[in-house]
DNA sequence: ATGTCAATTCAAGGCTTCTTGAATAGTTGA
DNA sequence: TCAACTATTCAAGAAGCCTTGAATTGACAT
């Protein structure tokens, strides 16, 4: 991922509503949500829906589909991936403290780069 | 992390030369750097270079220590690490997928995430 | 064809952010 | 004290973002 796409990216997060979106979206997977049901499940205007996933689509964070009237939203999980590798990467030159903030956590599958990530020096 | 807080982090890291400050400082460590030493780095006027220092401390960030004339500024790895856990954890549900493309990179030390998490359907 | 439904686009307004030059505060050394 | 230096604050203007209601597009069923 390029710089100009991550700040995309970035920018694109960095609004309440559409950190809802991802939150709401994520789980769905890539059969993701019509855009009706969306707003009915937030309480949101729908022309407020409509800018806003398209601001996250334009950004590259979501996809849609259209299936007979309605338009089914789902998260790009890549990218999000990468938006987020790209600052600890790129941006914080994989600093260890860095890492083993983002990875101290409940969850098992991430516990590793914290265990790892040793070297820091705290 | 609680949300407002991740929120304004979010925001205070989309905007390219935040992102620049972020870049230059990871490596500095605890130590930091001197804002003048920062704008005669980057080239920018000094008001611009306090706008956005002020505007990264502020969300938790940076902090800022006074040293005879000088003001050096370092970053809050804990902080960037945390936002960053907040968008993996609290919004995208820790999906496989987004911790994959997290974790899909050179660098050893967090390969084992990508490894480990060889359960996303992909 | 017509009515209905889902979603987007449009236009207006209010609000916030960013940049710039000028002015200010605080610190150091002669 | 005074001059020099570092950094921040202030004020103004430009630019962009967000919300809202009205209008529009496109698809479906009768």
């Amino acid at each position: 991922m390029d710089r100009s796409k991550a700040l995309a990216a970035l920018s694109a997060l960095a609004h309440e509503t559409r950190l809802d979106l991802i939150r709401l979206l994520t789980p769905q997977g890539a059969e993701g949500m019509a855009a009706g049901q969306i707003a009915e499940t937030l309480g949101i205007a729908a022309p407020r829906l409509s800018f806003h996933l398209s601001a996250l689509e334009q950004a590259g964070l979501l996809r849609s589909r259209k299936v007979a009237r309605n338009v089914f939203y789902s998260v790009d999980a890549h990218c999000i991936g990468s938006t987020l590798s790209f600052v600890l990467n790129d941006c914080c030159c994989d600093h260890p403290e860095v890492l083993a903030a983002c990875a101290h956590r409940a969850d098992p599958l991430v516990q590793g780069v914290g265990a790892v990530s040793g070297t820091a020096k705290t």
